[in-house]
Order: structure tokens, then C-alpha cells, then sequence
RNA sequence: GGAGAGGUGGCAGAGUGGUCGAAUGCGCUCGACUUGAAAUCGAGUGUACCGAAAGGUACCGUGGGUUCGAAUCCCACCCUCUCCGCCA
């Protein structure tokens, strides 16, 4: 959520940077109701007063021997009724308002960062560097990971039809071991690298959606539990943010670094016919997640920790990738700053998104309401909260597949994977 | 699912209509005493909103209601705990 205080004071600069992303936002609107509800907030506490005050005398009186049903207090009183029916007025006016109001400010996106470069949309991310040999395999006799997939028997998204719907799979055998092994080879690669190992609820309520930006806007994005006001995470980050919301921390205990492995659900509206086949696009997938809360001071170099550690999955398994910076138009809701990582498909010789790694600011902390203390400094301020996959599994398992297929159909398993299955073969 | 208990400040815990943002204890901060520490004593110690400031307002699970006045009374809801049942 955007900073009222914020946009009440430079209000063309916060336009400017909302237009950045592209889209229509004015904030005229928003600012009338603002500054009419600042408006009856002070009518309405000036009022407030006056009638605390009566109560305040009508006690005192009292005590102090008046007669209750005497002309004083009966005065008192009468003043007192009169207000009563000048606040019930008032006060839902100003309520109204204020739901409005938070009504707009949930559904602005964030502001991009200063440094992250504008354009209107993917075309115009930035590459900021490439890793590993992406012409050690060229599309020449590979095939794509969901044949050589199906091939050795490793999942199966047939019968997974018959289970659920389409965009679902099971994974069998050596396909089950393999999506076992790369979750434990990344949260143990995390683990060393100084994350605290989270498995939290994969319900989430709509309160902790809505802190994390998936909710008002996106909720066609996710499932939906019919009777109870639950739903399935469309990614870790929801429920490890939402660990902290409403906490007051103190500054020693920043910064806060969790890694989380958890299924995640999707319902892709509007994807239909992208990535109908393989393990790119599912309704279901499995997914470790970091996510970072730290001060702001810290939270651009933390950034850049984030990406590389999630990086270091990519290297390990010696999967070729690149790294783009995403740009203004092509930014996620909740992200200032972000970086994709994306790895390299050679059947279909393109890179593919396998880990977003997003920097908020305080976008989350403020929806969420997490806010840290300095010891000895008075107030408290919005923490900045990050996240980034790390990574997505059943996509890395797609990028094995691919990347480390033999000629004669055989797939390698990579050395770093290793100690985690019982085969180097698959 | 059934029965019961309960939700008050960082924690514990008092408060059942009147100056209660809330006693008291613990914790924490600062100060005194001390070579230092402990103990003791003193002072302070929630969050947010409006306002240039003075100051004001809100918050005792949430939302309504009664009243001049509600932490306290009434209604609804939510959550937690205990026991029973069911169950991985």
C-alpha cells in the first residue's frame, strides 16, 4: 500500500511513477476523499471532546452532591443527547469515506524504485548478465522435457487429468525422487547461507492475502475454499510475511531470513493455451521460497544477496541462465525492484523464468502492518520486506531434463544433486 | 461435531457504569547508592490518527446496541484453551 501522507504531499511525482508501469491511475479522486474525511475527522473529534467533557461533568456533579434528575445535569444531559445526534451523522460519513479510501489504496500498485529501468513491458527488460554455456545444447536431438519426461516414466499427466483437470501432474518414480531430492538440495543450500527453514500453513485467510497483494485485485488468481474464508497460497511468501503482520520487532531482530518449501497453487485465469504442455505452467507446483525482512537502510544490498543466493541453486545444478531486471511496465504489483531469473530451455532455445526476486520497499509492511523499533529512538518505522523463489522446482526439474539429456535418451543427474538420489542416471 | 472456560498494555494480572489509557507485580530504560555487580531507592516506559502548535481523538478480541458517560451492561460474530467424540 502506498503512503497516504505521501501522496498527499507529492502527489504529481507519485503519479509520474504510478504511469511508469503504464495503465491509468489518478489520484484526484482519491485525494477529495482524503481531504474530506480529514475534514470530519476533525469536526467529528472536536465534537468528541465536548461530549466526553459533559460526561466527565455529569460525574463529577454527582459525586459532588447535585441531584441526578436536577435542571443541571438534565441540561448536561440534554446538551450531551443533541451532540449524540450530531455524531451519528458524522460518524458513519467518515467511515464510509475512510473505506473508500483504503478501497483505492489497496488496489494502487507499488512505485517502481528509482533504478529500475522504464519501458512498457517485457520487450524492455534489461539483461544484466548471462551464466553457463548456452550452445554446449542446441535443439539438435533434444526433446523437450515433457517427452523425455513421459519417455522414462517419470510423470504422467494423463492420468492427472482423471485426478484433478489438466495442468496437473504426478510424478513417478525417479520423477518423484528427483522433486524430492532438488527440495532438499535447495532449502539445505539456504539453510547454509543463513535462512531459517519455515514450513508454514498452505491455507491462507483473505486478511494475509491482501497484506501480501493478492488480494483485492487477484482474486480470480487463486483457489478459493468454498465454506470456509481459506485459501490455497499461491506462493510461500503469503504465509511466511504474514508470520510477522501486525508485529512491532525490534531492530536486532533484523534482519529476518526464511526459506520455505511448499506446494503452490495457481489457476493461471487467462492463461489458456500458454504452456499447455510440461511442467512450466501447472495449477499445482512445488516451490522454495526466501523471503527477507529487513530495514530499509539495508534492503537494496539485501536484494542483491537474495538474487545471488538464489543464483547459487542455478550454478550448483551448472544450469546456464541469465538474470533481467525487470522493467517499470512489466513489474509486479507489489515489487519496487525486481530481478528474474531465467534458465535456459534448449529444446525450445529460449530462457525461462525460474525465480523472481522481488524487493517491495514497504509496500507489504505497511498492508501488513509489520514495523520495527530502534532501541532508544522513539516510534517505530515500516520494515521492507523481499522474496524470491529459490527456486521453482518442477521448472528446474524441466531444465535438468533438458539440459542434461544424452543422446541416447539417457538424462544425467547433476553432480551437485547427486548425494541426494540413488542414481546418477535417470 | 458436543460441553465448558476465557480473550485487558512486552509478560503476568486487577478492574462489573463515572476524571480508566487503565491498579499492582515482573521486565525494560535512565538516575542515585556501590571499586564493580547484586540488592535497594527514585523517575520513566503502548500504538495510531488529526493539528503549525497548544492540544484533541481512537484503541481493553471484532462489529453493533443501551447511556449524558461503557474495559465494565445487552446482542451477534471471531479466536484461543480444556474435556469428550472423530481422525492423519
Amino acid at each position: 500500500m502506498l503512503d497516504i501522507k505521501q501522496i498527499r504531499a507529492n502527489a504529481e511525482a507519485v503519479q509520474a511513477k504510478l504511469s511508469l508501469r503504464g495503465g491509468d491511475y489518478d489520484l484526484q479522486p482519491l485525494l477529495e476523499l482524503d481531504s474530506k474525511q480529514r475534514d470530519i475527522e476533525t469536526r467529528r473529534s472536536q465534537l468528541q471532546s465536548r461530549s466526553n467533557n459533559i460526561g466527565k461533568e455529569v460525574g463529577q456533579k454527582i459525586k459532588g452532591g447535585s441531584d441526578p434528575k436536577g435542571p443541571e445535569v438534565a441540561a448536561l444531559r440534554e446538551e450531551g443527547n443533541s451532540l449524540k445526534k450530531q455524531l451519528a451523522d458524522l460518524e458513519p460519513e467518515e467511515k464510509e469515506l475512510k473505506v473508500k479510501i483504503q478501497d483505492i489504496l489497496l488496489t494502487l500498485p507499488n512505485l517502481p524504485s528509482d533504478s529500475t529501468p522504464e519501458g512498457k513491458s517485457e520487450e524492455e527488460n534489461v539483461e544484466i548478465s548471462r551464466w553457463g554455456d548456452d550452445k554446449k545444447r542446441g535443439p539438435e536431438g533434444i526433446l523437450p522435457h515433457w517427452e523425455i519426461g513421459e519417455k522414462l516414466g517419470i510423470f504422467n499427466f494423463e492420468r492427472s487429468v482423471k485426478v484433478a483437470q489438466s495442468r496437473f501432474v504426478t510424478l513417478m518414480g525417479a520423477g518423484a525422487a528427483l522433486e524430492r531430492a532438488l527440495i532438499s538440495f535447495m532449502l539445505d543450500k539456504q539453510i547454509e547461507a543463513g535462512y531459517i527453514e519455515a514450513l508454514p500453513p498452505i491455507l491462507v485467510n483473505s486478511e494475509s492475502l491482501t497484506a501480501t497483494g493478492q488480494l483485492p485485485k487477484f482474486a480470480e488468481e487463486s483457489f478459493k475454499c468454498a465454506d470456509d474464508d481459506l485459501w490455497l497460497t499461491p506462493t510461500a511468501e503469503v504465509p511466511l510475511v504474514n508470520l510477522y503482520r501486525g508485529d512491532i520487532l525490534d531492530s536486532e531482530q533484523l534482519p529476518i531470513n526464511h526459506c520455505a518449501y511448499t506446494p503452490c497453487f495457481r489457476r493461471e485465469a487467462g492463461s489458456y493455451g500458454r504452456d499447455t504442455r510440461g511442467l512450466i505452467r501447472l495449477h499445482q507446483f512445488n516451490k522454495v521460497e526466501l523471503v527477507k525482512i529487513v530495514s530499509p537502510e539495508t534492503s537494496e544490498a539485501e536484494h542483491e544477496t537474495l538474487r545471488t543466493n538464489a543464483e547459487a541453486i542455478l550454478q550448483a545444478l551448472e544450469l546456464p541462465y541469465r538474470v533481467i531486471e525487470l522493467c517499470s511496465g512489466d513489474l509486479g504489483f507489489g515489487a519496487a525492484k525486481c530481478y528474474d531469473l531465467e534458465v535456459w530451455l534448449p529444446s525450445a532455445e529460449t530462457y525461462r523464468e525460474i525465480s523472481s526476486c522481488s524487493n517491495c520497499y514497504d509496500f507489504q509492511a505497511r498492508r501488513a502492518n509489520i514495523r520495527y523499533k530502534e532501541a532508544g529512538k522513539k516510534g517505530t518505522q515500516f520494515a521492507h520486506t523481499l522474496n524470491g523463489s529459490g527456486l521453482a522446482v518442477g521448472r528446474t526439474m524441466a531444465a535438468i531434463l533438458e539440459n542434461y539429456q544424452e543422446p541416447n535418451g539417457a538424462v544425467k543427474v547433476p553432480t551437485a544433486l547427486q548425494p541426494y538420489l540413488n542414481q546418477d542416471v535417470l
